[in-house]
DNA sequence: ACAAATATCAAACAAGTGTTTTATACATAC
DNA sequence: GTATGTATAAAACACTTGTTTGATATTTGT
């Protein structure tokens, strides 16, 4: 491993995540991020083996960012009553979806979602369950019922869609819904999705008694 | 245009919607549709004039079944309160989406939204714009806000994505997360995101006052 | 300095893509 | 019956894909 090696390697893994990010594993060309990449085409099978060793690669560092914002996501909330840390949850979750200027992570686990590679175990088991439990385990809290109530689910469906749902997209924008990213327009949508969802755990668990 | 040229046209039309459903536009190939269309390499190109030709008439068909869902879930509310307009408008919705055994008119928008072709225009129009707007002109009532509040359009936004939030995918799979389509677990689906978005809805516009 | 391992490169390969061509069957109209 | 427009068929075309090859630098260990 010299120094330029390295320095190939990591061009290759920037140009692929970038590319892979905007337009998915199958729709991008190894010879487009070869050139990206400023490296010869056969580059990416001499460091990674193959395409798809590259591809895991990067959705490997996509992974660890997921569990890192799940962590900061929990951490905010301690302390705290079960309401407001669902709050604070969601606030931080969407300040990372949404706010950074580089949401490639992001981008990248939503292709996989669509169109899933043999990548996809990894996303679902390490940065997907923990974020589920982890809600699961509050709306539980919050209503009283089993974290495995169907009830429960639905709700933790219901405020992970929603977080989701808000990230620029072509229909969004094609219907004049531009979600621009201001600092303040971020912190609206944050609160919009707690209060919305936090009167929706409770409505649904008031409606049908607690079983 | 003989009988048999009818038949070859409608079995690639059939074969197109099933295969672009399952696996999008550009995965599938010219080939595999007439394959299964049981029709020649050339059949596509002679019939549709290309593969795009072929796909956009297969689109205009789920095109269609969107704004009879759309005009199905507005007859429904008909004479009800705003609140009650909005539950049932989510309540058919939810079950022509999640009931029906053949979703392959969800499934292709699905697509087209994740990875849009030249076809995503006519989508957006004809089948995302006036649900939109219908649901637009709900919350507004409900709320006192203008439809072009953006508060309103969160609302929105929150409605939608979790009616379709709960379709089968690959990630709800690998988490034990099966809905299975019952027709019971259909109704509590329905109800759950009637209830939770309209609980939601209501605590938004109430948190900040109505400008 | 020299040999061995590592990295880069241009070129080619094998497989697959959408599309076009050319020829043949088929139906219908005159 | 023959001509005409339509539909199907096999083959080839032009192009792109991921990957491999073999040669040539480049770095590293001694």
């Amino acid at each position: 491993m010299t120094e330029r090696d390295l320095e190939t390697r990591s061009r290759l893994l920037e140009a692929g995540a970038k590319l892979f990010a905007a337009r998915g594993f199958k729709d991008v060309t190894v010879r487009e991020i070869c050139h990206e990449a400023r490296a010869n085409v056969a580059a990416v099978n001499y460091h990674f083996g193959d395409k798809l060793g590259l591809y895991r690669e990067i959705l490997q560092t996509a992974i660890d960012a997921m569990r890192e914002t799940n962590d900061a996501a929990r951490e905010a909330g301690r302390g705290q009553t079960a309401d407001e840390q669902l709050r604070r949850y969601i606030t931080i979750f969407v300040q990372r979806l949404l706010g950074s200027k580089d949401d490639t992570v992001h981008r990248l686990v939503s292709r996989e979602i669509n169109e899933p590679t043999p990548a996809l175990d990894a996303i679902v088991e390490q940065g997907v369950r923990p974020r589920i439990e982890y809600l699961s385990g509050l709306v539980a809290e919050i209503t009283g019922c089993s974290p495995s109530d169907q009830r429960v689910l639905r709700c933790v469906a219901s405020i992970q869609a929603q977080s989701l749902a808000f990230r620029p997209n072509p229909i969004a924008e094609r219907l004049g819904l531009v979600m621009s990213p201001t600092r303040a327009n971020l912190e609206e949508v944050a609160d919009h999705i707690a209060t919305f969802s936090i009167a929706g755990v409770h409505a649904v668990i008031d409606r049908v008694p607690i079983s």
